[in-house]
RNA sequence: CGGGGCGUAGCGCAGCUUGGUAGCGCACUACAAUGGGGUUGUAGGGGUCGAAGGUUCAAAUCCUUUCGCCCCGACCA
């Protein structure tokens, strides 16, 4: 590509809105300009990048045996209504209508089409094992876009579904896709993990994250120090601190503690560490039965008393697997809180609560603490489990924090941010189940399929990519993901006919062995070809110069290494071909 | 949805308080010098001041409405 032919588009200024690093190099090196909120149009040069993430998840999906597909983007209504899921989906799943009036929604995922597709075209369980995919644009409705392409409302994701006659066969290509995956990133260049994850709302029974390590992920995930275990936090197993309750010596008093409602307040003025303070939360509970029709007393949904470690942090995913707690939580009005229990959130505590009270791991072997009184402006010191009060049963709810046991009984667990770039599920019957799609099986009867599904963000991996891989000046493309392997560089060439018919030769020679090269034939300045070839991450430069054809050499600099070569002109083809299959 | 902020040239911003018909840097065009790390000079082109309404002799500036965007939080994966 000659550059002169080309849309750089680079940026020295970027809009003061981008955050991420990700996202300012991606504006900067010509990549992608907004459209609009959460929407971006892919210029040439992450166009490229984008096409290479392509190729390489579509070269391992086949090679994993899938076949790709291409469903539409807009979806009737009706199939989300099959799957109960254009309730359950919320205000994420745009909906539209067409010029009749019939509804049809922008497809943030296709369970539906996909299952709808093969209960049509497949019957008997010969046709069995069978795994689809397609690398197509998604549209999520975000609440709040951010970061560039890192979180987008359109994006592009692969997204594959697989269908099986038993639970066996599931599990064979789940871990199919578990090593296809790790193939994936690890051809893409990327520091990545497999991590446990939870299922969801999509249910099923096992599910793995695939994260790209970096300080500007946005999920926390905890790994032992000692062992391979890896999981995102909401599923790290956080257990119960010491190994017997410690013996109570104090009686329980009510101190006055006026105007102290959070735990820091409490212990500040009680000279107490946080670790001796109960916190007591109040939140929803599942909802009550409807005993018969228009049963408002059903209505009022019933409230449970969560309590913790003062010094721990209530995990809500955790919480939200509780049978008695209400999904998605939901924290207790201030004036709900004052009707059940008579006084306000702040001075809340497990003695004489007549509500069940769900214990975390981190309470259960604490003895004379501190908690609420029950009453507006008193704590209680001295209160001890048994004597003073009960929990109606424990349960882990809290984050695990770095220096916690490892859940897989090796080490520590210490915790890093991660961006999600690939799920895979053990979806189960869900979708098959409620769209009937059954197959004939060895016996002659009907059987409903299992499903797997397996996403992979290619559109958030370029900007994963960057996050890892970038310097001060621009981006350092891991080489599978480079938009040009080779720059050429010439000096002063529109003055100089040595160097322009040099470098014309390279070029040609380069792109005929089918190299992607970046030909810098602008008349520029040297500075500003290097900063823009650096800056757009390409991994291998050729300098072309009098002063270096003077000594029949061509300059080769390495982007990450920086690492600078004086290669004999007749060696370039040679040495390059060498460098770039390495 | 709650809180905060911003819309002036492709990008980054000033001008608004105190109304007088729009400016700076980058980018762009032409010419010249320079020619191995964003060089310099000269001359240019480009703006419904987010939109609508109002006040006024006069509105980027004051008032009202509205749209869009960003940040924090909640939400979601």
């Amino acid at each position: 590509m000659r550059a002169t032919r080309y849309l750089l588009a680079t940026q020295r200024e970027v809009p003061s809105d981008a955050e991420v690093i990700s996202h300012r190099l991606m504006l900067r090196a010509g990549m992608i300009r907004k459209l609009a909120s959460g929407l971006y149009t892919w210029l040439p040069t992450g166009l490229r990048v984008l096409r290479n993430v392509e190729r390489v998840v579509r070269e391992e999906m086949d090679k994993a045996g899938a076949l790709e597909v291409l469903m539409p983007v807009v979806q009737p209504a009706e199939l989300w209504e099959e799957s109960k899921r254009l309730q359950q989906y919320g205000l994420e799943l745009l909906r539209i209508k067409d010029r009749h009036g019939r509804d049809f929604v922008l497809g943030p995922t296709h369970e539906e089409v996909i299952t709808d597709m093969v209960r049509n075209n497949i019957q008997s369980y010969k046709q069995l094992p069978c795994n689809f995919y397609q690398i197509q644009t998604k549209f999520r409705d975000e609440v709040r876009p951010r970061f560039g392409a890192m979180r987008a409302r359109e994006f592009i994701m692969k997204d594959a579904y697989s269908f099986h006659l038993s639970e066996d066969c599931l599990q064979n290509t789940y871990q199919t896709m578990h090593d296809t995956y790790s193939a994936i990133f690890t051809r893409l260049g990327l520091d990545f993990r497999a991590v446990l994850a939870d299922t969801g709302s999509i249910g099923g029974n096992a599910s793995h994250e695939f994260h790209v390590l970096a300080d500007s992920g946005e999920d926390d995930i905890a790994f032992s120090n000692s062992s391979n275990y890896a999981a995102n936090i909401e599923m790290a197993e956080a257990f119960a601190i010491g190994d017997s309750r410690a013996t109570s010596s104090a009686d329980l008093t009510e101190v006055a503690t006026p105007d102290q409602h959070s735990i820091a307040d409490v212990s500040e003025f009680l000279n107490v560490s946080a670790e001796n303070i109960i916190k007591t939360l109040i939140v929803h509970g599942t909802k009550a039965k409807k005993t018969k029709k228009g049963d408002d007393a059903a209505d009022t949904l019933p409230l449970v008393a969560i309590v913790i470690r003062g010094d721990k942090a209530l995990n809500e995913i955790k919480a939200e697997k509780h049978p008695l707690i209400a999904e998605p939580l939901t924290m207790a009005s201030d004036e709900e809180i004052k009707n059940a229990i008579g006084c306000l959130p702040g001075s809340i505590g497990p003695v004489g609560l007549a509500l069940p009270i769900i214990a975390d791991l981190s309470v259960i072997n604490m003895a004379d603490f501190v908690c609420g009184a029950n009453k507006d402006g008193a704590h209680l010191t001295g209160a001890n489990w048994e004597k003073d009060c009960q929990f109606t049963e424990q349960f882990d709810l809290r984050d695990v924090v770095e220096g916690d046991p490892s859940p897989c009984g090796e080490g520590q667990l210490e915790i890093k941010r991660g961006i999600e770039v690939g799920h895979i599920f053990q979806l189960g019957t869900k979708y098959s189940a409620a769209f009937n799609a059954s197959v004939c099986d060895e016996s002659g009867k009907n059987k409903v399929m299992t499903m797997g599904c397996y996403g992979i963000g290619v559109s958030r991996i370029v900007a994963s990519a960057i996050e890892q891989n970038y310097d001060e000046y621009g981006i350092i493309w891991p080489e599978a993901l480079a938009p040009f392997q080779i720059s050429l560089v010439p000096m002063n060439m529109h003055k100089s006919i040595r160097v322009q018919e040099a470098s014309e030769k390279l070029y040609k020679e380069l792109t005929e062995l089918g190299y992607d090269v970046f030909f810098d034939d602008r008349k520029e300045r040297p500075g500003v070809k290097f900063s823009d070839a650096e800056l757009i991450g390409i991994p291998h430069r050729i300098v072309i110069g009098e002063k270096s054809l003077e000594s029949n050499t061509f300059e080769y600099k390495h982007r990450r290494t920086n690492e600078k070569i004086d290669v004999p002109v007749n060696d370039i083809i040679s040495f390059l071909k060498e460098r770039i299959c390495s």
